[in-house]
Order: structure tokens, then sequence, then C-alpha cells
DNA sequence: GAGCGCTAGTAAACCGGTTTACTATGCTGA
DNA sequence: TCAGCATAGTAAACCGGTTTACTAGCGCTC
């Protein structure tokens, strides 16, 4: 059974391929018969246009690539699932990569927008470039940065306000009565990891209150460095008696750390983090987060991308997601000792 | 600045299209000043073949598509992100699809295979079928079955061992004392509802303990049947001591519920259950789950997708995957008392 | 009765590769 | 000396659509 092409319909129908082609494109308006006959032929041989032609001819893929370092990282699923749902509605497909966190791959799977694979890329990294990478965005065109930046790439960007996450973040600790807040960063050279820095210094200088350095770790985003970060902070000689971790996988790493030297949450220390990953409500104990809408990440990253992709118009640089302090259990008043003991 | 084809470097080369074309598929084998009279050309105008003309030519999308009911559910995104990376390993790609569960969107999605946009389909249902969509795949052709069946289709399938798993799963709360055991099953019509059910009773008899059929709800694999089928076993005048739920998303609604009506599990409740999705761990309680690996779930699905896609010979018609019990903390022996009070 | 515009199409080029079938040349062994 | 066979290529068809540029025929107007 060889496959049904245009000519095929042409033939049965009694016209050219032609006419045919644009009659199914809607570029003409043919008479009813003429239309008839088409829409018959069509019916009687199952013909379906071979995308893989069309797209040639149209040198478009109507796909968008999509890269994070892991998919299977419950805010990224989140964040694919809105994408794809919002360039379905635009007729657009998801292609999905895992860079698995190295810059070669980002780089390779950047380059299927040379070749027309992809039309356009939604990019996640989650490490710091050496210029690289920026230049391969910049070379190739049609990128949009979301949740992380490539510094001097020349490409849109959707950020989560981290700014002013950090700042409720730190706030709410504070007036809960914590005075001694350290901090689990992200890598250090991330804006994420930056600007979540800043909103925490800014709210410990509003409430006047110095930040011990000591008390700042910073790692890569797993939960590793949220298990290695919270036992060292627990073992130095003055404690806190809250710690502000940046994502929620550094919390769950705190957490199961927390469990493992007998120490409680919020009891003994309070936690407080970045993302509100789904689940987090029914972690031991719910976790207390700053929630950034991976619907409005997926929804407004497509957009973004689409219109780069269409209309080539200078994007407004930087866009801002709204953030939100999800308030659960992982955040009491410090105990009146004054730290947390240690295990 | 127009795009570089093959017969620019040809001409820059000095040699005919054929030549570079085959020369670089290594189809043909050319002296070394020609090959390098070629690279140097290639080098020079950074040529990048167009994947679209490839892909028509040699009839091969080198895609294939990925259709869950929602990639942001965990376990579809750890077995998303196993496919990919073996999709990648033998140079495919993969595109992402959600169906929000939806039979028509299924259908759709998987006429991507009839218009060559996809090679073929990792398809994982999650609802039952009244023939369509068994039809649609039957017709499509290279569709490989994953987790869930649909009745009647002809193709390979990937499942897990749901009746060893859920034989385990149950004598594990047998053998922790518990008789009353209640079930929050999945769909009806669903394969791993029906199995695990199979394998429930199978344990129970096994033990010689008769099955309390009013002890045994059913719903959809969603957080909300979990909630309601908690709280509808715990209002039972001889409610359960041990809830096996069957799928960790069910666990989940029943551990909010249970934290909403007061109950500690597994004290009041012992509470078991199947996937151990990422974080089981970090619940509260720990979850004690039957695991079935995402890994092998996406790395022997695209193997056996590619076999289909390349050979076209008939596959072993079903192919499991082995269960692990995961020991954690939501199971314990019952009260004395011999059942959980209501709240 | 020439010119114009509209309808209903069509032929052929094109998108950018791959592949089939073929040629010209030189070397080897009988 | 010449058949036979590599070697080193090439022209042209093809994949299956889309698109450009064009025509034939008709009615209307001036």
């Amino acid at each position: 059974m060889t496959r049904v092409t245009i000519r095929h319909v042409a033939e049965e129908a009694g016209y050219s391929v032609t006419a045919v082609s644009r009659y199914l494109n809607k570029q003409i308006s043919l008479p009813e018969q003429t239309a008839r006959r088409i829409d018959e032929a069509v019916a009687k041989l199952d013909y379906r246009p071979n995308a893989l032609a069309r797209r040639l001819t149209r040198g478009k893929s109507e796909t968008i690539g999509f890269i994070t370092s892991d998919i299977a990282y419950p805010l990224f699923a989140a964040i694919a699932s809105a994408s794809e749902a919002e360039a379905a509605a635009h007729g657009y497909s998801l292609l999905m990569f895992n860079s698995r966190n190295l810059v070669e791959n980002e780089i390779s799977f950047l380059s299927r927008i040379d070749d027309l694979q992809v039309e356009g890329v939604l990019l996640m990294t989650n490490h710091s470039d050496h210029g690289q990478l920026a230049k391969k965005i910049n070379q190739s065109g049609n990128v949009v940065l979301i949740d992380e930046d490539v510094p001097d790439a020349d490409a849109p960007r959707l950020f989560a306000d981290n700014i002013a996450g950090a700042r409720i973040a730190t706030e709410h600790l504070i007036s809960a009565g914590h005075r001694r807040i350290a901090v689990i960063a992200g890598p250090e050279a991330l804006l994420s990891s930056i600007e979540r820095l800043a909103g925490f210094r800014e709210a410990m200088a509003g409430a006047g209150i110095s930040v011990d350095e000591d008390l700042i770790l910073a790692g890569p985003y797993e939960e590793i460095t949220g298990e290695t970060g919270f036992s060292a902070l627990i073992d130095r000689p003055e404690p806190p008696t809250a710690v502000f971790a940046f994502a929620d996988m550094l919390a769950i790493g705190a957490i199961k750390m927390a469990r493992k030297r007998g120490l409680k949450i919020p009891e003994d220390v309070s936690l407080i983090s970045f993302d509100d990953i789904h689940h987090a409500e029914v972690l031991d104990p719910p976790l207390t987060t700053v929630r950034q809408s991976p619907e409005e990440f997926g929804r407004r990253g497509v957009n973004m991308l689409l219109d780069l992709i269409r209309e080539k118009k200078p994007q407004q640089a930087v866009q801002r997601i709204g953030v939100e302090l999800i308030s659960r259990k992982s955040v009491c008043p410090p105990k009146a000792t004054g730290g947390a003991g240690r295990a």
C-alpha cells in the first residue's frame, strides 16, 4: 500500500495538483461542484498531506524546542506541560530535550534551529556560561531564555521576580522572629541565585539585621546541596534559627538531612524556599515557599517565542513573572534558646 | 543572508551536488584531495543540511511521539526523561503531547504517524477505550502501549508486573498484622487497576482472609479520588486498619484527607501504594510503595518502538517490568483496638 | 469590437536534499 | 591488445508538496 499523494487526489478528482493544493489550503475559491469533487476524492482516498513535504516547501517546521537540564525535575515538568498546551493552541508541537546540564548538549541542540528542525527554542539553562552558549544563541536566533539568564545573549527573557520573592521570604522569617537566618543558595553565577541573594540582603538591611556571611552557602540546585548545606549550617558554633533555601529541591535535601540528624522542622529550625513544586504541600513538613507559576512561565514563554519567530520584532527585553508567598508549616518562631541544637 | 545549500557547497568545491551529498553521507569514498576540497567548502560556508529536506527524501522524521495525559505527573515526567535519553542515543527526538486524558486528543495526535510527522508513538493512555482508539492504533501502526492497555489494539505492550506488585504490597500489610484492608483503586476498566486488584485478591486469598467488597473503592488516578475515597472508608462503621492505594497520587490524596481529619498515618491507618514517584520519600509520612522503574519504562519502551519502526518484525506481544517494594514509614501494625477511630 | 476584469483553473519551477543509473578514464591480467 | 573492472565522479529523476506566473473563456462596458 503506497502512500496517497496530492497527485492521486488530483487525478481522482480530475483537476490539477495546483487546484487541489490551493483549494485545500484555502487560497482559492472554487465553484461548488469542483470543491465537492475534490472533497470527495480526498475522502475516498483518505488523503493526508505529507507533513515533511509541506514543511520543506514552507520552510517551517511548526515545532519549537524545549531545553531543560532534566524534565523529570518537577518545576520543569510543569513548565513543559503548560508550554505544550500553549504551543498546541497555536498549532505548534514541542520537541523535548534534556541537556543533563551540559553546555555542549545545549549548544548542539540549538543547532536544530540552524537546520530548521525547530523554529525556535525555549531554553532553561542551569549553569553559568563562559560565552560559548551566548555566542551560539546569537548566531542561531529565535531563543527565549526562561528562568535563568545567559549573559550577553541577544534574546528575550522571562524570569521570576526573584528579588521580590526573596525579600518576601526573608521578611516572612523576620516577622516570625528570626534574626540568625542562613541561606542555601544555588550556583553563584546564576541569575536566580544572585537576585535572590540581593532580595535577601535587602530585606535583612531593611530590618536592620546584619548578615552573617558564614551562614550563606551555595551549590548546584540539587538535593545533595541542600543536605550538605543544612548539615554544615547546623554544625556552626552558632547555628541559624531559620534557613532560606533558594529552591524546593534544596529544601527537600535539607528536610532529609534534618530527619537524619534528628532535628525537627520547624520546631528546631524553620525552613522556607522557592518554587512551590507540586507536592510541596504534602511534604513533611508542608513547605512554606515562594511560588513562581509554571503555567505562566509556559504560557508567556511560548508567546514570546512565537512573536519572535513570526514578527522578528524586538521584544521587550526582560519580562518578569509575579511571585507569591505560600505559607504552610515549615516556619515558626525561633525557640527561646535562640538556635537549633546539634544532633 | 540566504541559506547555504548543498548546491553552494558543490559550486564552491568544484564538484557535483551528487558527489557532495554522497560524500557527506559516507556513501562514497573519494580521493583525499577531493574530500578535503569538499570539507573546506563545508567549513567555509558553514553548511548545515536542511533537516526538513533530508527528512522528505528519506521519508523519515527521526522523531517519535510521546503521549501522556499530562507530563507534569511525576511518573510520566520520569518516563519522559528516560525515553528522551534513550531516543537521543539512537538519534531520535521526542515530540511531547499531553492528551489531558481525552481520547479524541490521543487519536488526533496519532494522525501524526499518518502524515509522517513522527515515525511512531509511545502511548500512555489513562482511560478506557470504546474501540475508536484501538482502531486508530491499528490503522496507523508503530505504536507501543506503555503502562496501560488499549484492548484490541495490535501493538507491542510494556506493562509493570501489576499482579506481583499488588501481591507484594498486600502481603506486606498482612504480615504487619492487618486483616481489614481497604483498596482505593484506579478506573475500573484500566488494566493496572484490574491486575492490581487481582493481585490483591490473590494475596488475601493466600492468607485466608476474606475480602470485604465494601472496602474496595475506585476512581480516576487523581488526588481527589484518594481524598474522597479515604474519607468514605474512614466513615465506614467498621473502618479498615490499612489502605492500599493503587497509585502514589491516590496515596497523596489520602494523606491530605487524613491530615484534614486529624488521623495519623500509619498510627491510625496504614497506607501503601504503587509507583514510587520522586519525593515519595519526603512525604509525611515517607510512603511505603511499590516501585515500577520509570527508567526501565523509558528505555525498553523506546527500544521496542524502534524495533517496530525499523524491522517491522512482530515483537513479543507483552513485556513486563519488574516491581519492588520500597518500605518506608507509612505502614505499621494495626492498633490493638483493631481499627481507625473516626475523626 | 477592443479593452478590461473576473472566474476557473493550469504548467512548471521550486524547496533542498537523496538516489539511481550512467559515463569516462586508467589499470590489470591473459 | 583488449576485455574486465575499479575509480571518480555526474546528470537527472525524485520525494510530495507549494507557489508563481500564466491562460482560456466569458460578460460587460464604452
